[in-house]
DNA sequence: GGCACTTTTATGTTCGGACATAAAACTCCT
DNA sequence: AGGAGTTTTATGTCCGAACATAAAAGTGCC
């Protein structure tokens, strides 16, 4: 008795993904039929299609089945975001004046920009990034659009300058990101943005959209991030990361 | 009903936790007298307890008990760079058409854009990115430029207009990137790449600067890409990475 | 045909019980 | 005291069953 028989029953859904059995984008068979198949209880089979879930090698829906997304596990290179100046690249935590809030719906541009429905509802906190020298140009401007039940941290977003929105979610309501999608493109200067950033209008800037996912893959904050060019630079570093996990 | 029981429990569990009622290095209650405390069933309460093990916060042993190990969840994110869409995005392997190569020396301006030091010798090959359909406007000018020993690359490139120009020194040289740096930024587009790309002189644009680094830590590759706003985005997704390297 | 409603179905949650296993704790003998 | 063997105990594995829920699929009415 060496291998548990979940372990067992993962190792072979495993293979047969890796071999083609059951290709990207089928559906694997249900709970009820993989419990037949391997003569184990659904229990054991539930755990072993989470060991496969948690590696990211399929996903699941309600009613819709278990899907394949994947042929191998999640390997190539690995992003580190350990450090202080990390979180800072990816998060702005630069100081943050607030300039404005309100309850927004999207309409057919917004929903366009943020990657998200049209009519969905949100509360926005717009605000202006400095970088601490108070004679100099502001880094960048950001919208951060929040569930509409979560409005009241309007007022804690306003008394903690330096901290995260994502952060204060995750102290206040224990809502924690499990997923970001960050997309980045040029755009050329809104007129309205122009003046509080210092620039002028259509000059080139950056613009950063970050969605943040929780556990169920739910979004519930984007923030859109306006710099001018030459304020601000994403960067990031990859290692190649090797079969055992190291990089 | 709106929260799970298990994630109720796991959720106080974990609020125990970051308020030192449970300290680092102490052990919580058994399984047992948290299935008394709750009023839930065992498994319940192991679908909690194995949650805080995901993230980190505690660790378990046989007859030893739950033990406390961090008060804050693990942070840290992993970028899937699984799929071939990635892998497009990361190091765009749109279809290139040289447009000319050169050998050149670093002045301090290249030597700013491309982040290595005044007076490196590059061997440049210069290309667009096209998007397969004949009629659009480029994607993107790229300068990739590498030792000046790969110079009979510049044939095989021409060659090849699908294959990373990563993947050829690996073939040819079996040079291997373990670490990519990538910068992005906007700038205006220069004069001299509008009329190849078809837009016009200082209309924004998105700069993407990659260094490619070997085992050794050692630039062998440096590829500069502009892109026209509208034209491309960079996207990415991060996913939480927890201790035990699942997700 | 298209919209509103009901049914079906696969996954999600929760319970209760049983036995296995590893490791700490204890006992006992020399 | 100290090592060998036994007991205790908390976690690990596994089963069976029931109900909840979300979403697809089917149904029927206008």
């Amino acid at each position: 008795m060496s291998e548990t028989l979940w372990a067992q029953v993962a190792r072979d859904l495993t293979a047969g993904i890796t071999t083609g059995r059951f290709p990207i984008g089928s559906l694997l068979p249900t709970e009820l039929e993989l419990c037949e198949h391997y003569g184990a209880s659904r229990h054991t089979v539930r755990t072993a299609i989470r060991q496969l879930q948690d590696q990211g090698l399929v996903s699941r829906k309600k009613k819709a089945g278990t899907r394949v997304e994947a042929a191998a596990p999640t390997s190539g290179y690995r992003q580190s975001l350990a450090s202080l100046e990390d979180l800072i690249q990816f998060g702005v935590a630069h100081i943050r004046t607030v300039q404005e809030t309100a309850e927004v719906t999207a309409d057919a541009s917004l929903a366009a920009e943020l990657g998200c429905e049209e009519g969905t509802r949100w509360f926005r906190i717009s605000s202006l990034r400095l970088d601490g020298r108070p004679g100099g140009a502001p880094i960048g401007w950001t919208d951060v659009y929040i569930d509409p039940t979560y409005a009241d941290l309007g007022d804690v977003v306003r008394a903690s300058p330096d901290v995260l929105i994502t952060t204060l979610i995750e102290q206040r309501y224990g809502r924690r990101s499990a997923e970001i999608r960050q997309d980045v493109d040029a755009i050329a200067l809104p007129a309205v943005r122009a003046a509080a950033l210092q620039a002028k209008p259509e000059a080139p800037a950056l613009r950063i959209v970050r969605q943040y996912l929780d556990e169920k893959g739910k979004v519930f904050e984007i923030s859109s991030t306006i710099h001018p060019a030459g304020r601000f630079t994403v960067s990031q570093r990859l290692r190649r990361m090797y079969e055992n996990g190291h990089a």
